[in-house]
DNA sequence: AGAAATTATGAATACACCTCATATTTCGAA
DNA sequence: TTCGAAATATGAGGTGTATTCATAATTTCT
């Protein structure tokens, strides 16, 4: 019995905070951090502006709470889309049009990251930081996976490619936006991962004596992958 | 005599123009834009608050013309030093080399530039996106010459390859801010240089099992320079 | 039921940006 | 040199918004 009722209370707590967050997000999205007032989200929460503040430390933490459920939806979202397919070359595309897709509806909740991460001393070790790992993070294994098959260029480092894969996105898409040029969104997305994939057109690997040695290689990608893994281990 | 003591006057506000600029750069660059305050930048420029509003319409157009300063001393520089190199390939290193040390030195500069570009709507035909505009048209023509002589990949359209130039650095800058490795610089831009370069010196994809070979000895060496790297790194 | 703990309220406070009535300075003409 | 008009400067106060806090309402537990 107690326990039951505790958690009816708990339930009905989450339930406001749930509200919060999302009468935060709606306000956020239609016209960005700094134009959003609180009034206004306790308003459309249905409790009085104080409320807000019993749950949410000020409106920087309100926004890092919307920013973050952001990266979790859009980590799930991206992880279980790249599951259900095969090719390292698919799985890119989809986390790249994903990538794009998302950024275009909620662009005004990316935004507020340089906002709410404020601090970049304490960055290091926050949720944020944390989520936003996990959300590179699936980019990263596919790309550990392509350079040992050899879909992915094997000549750069992955963090680097991860680097210019997500910024190249970020960036390309603002101009896109400012531009009106959303319909160039797939022949980016072409050209971008064109820069990180091998060619598999070329004359190449699999004939005469080019599988062989294609073959040494992946032997020999794969115990270095092993050796940085043990590596990042020991270091970590 | 009128006209010498007209100029007089007019310097004399000028220079109290320059003092508020001069102010506002620092502490912005001090403390961004969100904890910088209009008083603040009054007292340091030796103005009443007041004074400030009669030289600025408010704190975005002050912010707004710090960027601007920033966006043609950064041209500037990018272009006189582009003009004193020979090769595609050398201008191009430059430009990346100058635009990641400018965002290191001056990154709650640039910072500003979503918050005082605020409305979308109104920023084509602004005079930031003109400067904007101007300072990336620097790699554009590089590229078009480049792509001309071969130097600079041609599979790529132009607009993207920009894109992915500065959106790669933007980025890249802020993950090895964050990390505390700005040692890594130089690697990044050499590997990004290598996407849109093209190598001269494979011996090539195109005559007989040459390019699977070049291919090959890239990837031994690509893994044993991650190695190479991931031990520095544990023992230093 | 009634006390204690939790949760909610909204008026009051704090703190910026910005305005404006007033004061000071500059400058040309008498 | 003096005077008046124009330009420039001032800072106290207006305004809007985030945040606090004394008080009230609600829930839980005995």
């Amino acid at each position: 019995m107690q326990k039951l009722k505790t958690s009816t209370r708990r339930e009905k707590v989450e339930q406001k905070e749930d509200a919060i967050i999302e009468a935060a997000r709606r306000i956020f999205m239609e016209k960005g951090f700094a134009k959003t007032t609180m009034a206004e989200i306790a308003r459309q929460s249905g409790v009085a502006d104080g409320t807000v503040y019993l749950y949410f430390k000020n409106k920087e933490a309100l926004a890092r709470t919307v920013v973050s459920d952001f990266y979790r939806r859009l980590t799930e979202r991206a992880q279980s889309g790249v599951d259900g397919l095969g090719s390292v070359q698919d799985q890119l595309r989809f986390l790249a049009s994903h990538h794009m897709e998302s950024i275009m509806n909620e662009h005004r909740i990316l935004e507020m990251l340089p906002i709410v991460s404020a601090e970049i001393d304490s960055y290091r070790g926050s949720e944020l930081f944390g989520l936003n790992k996990n959300y590179v993070f699936i980019f990263d294994r596919l790309v550990k996976v392509g350079q040992a098959s050899g879909a992915v260029k094997s000549t750069v480092a992955p963090w680097i490619l991860r680097d210019i894969f997500f910024g190249s996105m970020d960036y390309g898409f603002k101009t896109m936006m400012i531009g009106n040029r959303r319909k160039d969104i797939s022949r980016f997305i072409d050209d971008l991962l064109g820069l990180i994939i091998v060619d598999t057109s070329k004359p190449n690997q699999h004939q005469g004596n080019g599988g062989a040695l294609g073959n040494l290689a992946d032997r020999f990608e794969a115990a270095a992958s092993r050796l940085e893994t043990m590596i990042e281990k020991s270091a970590g």
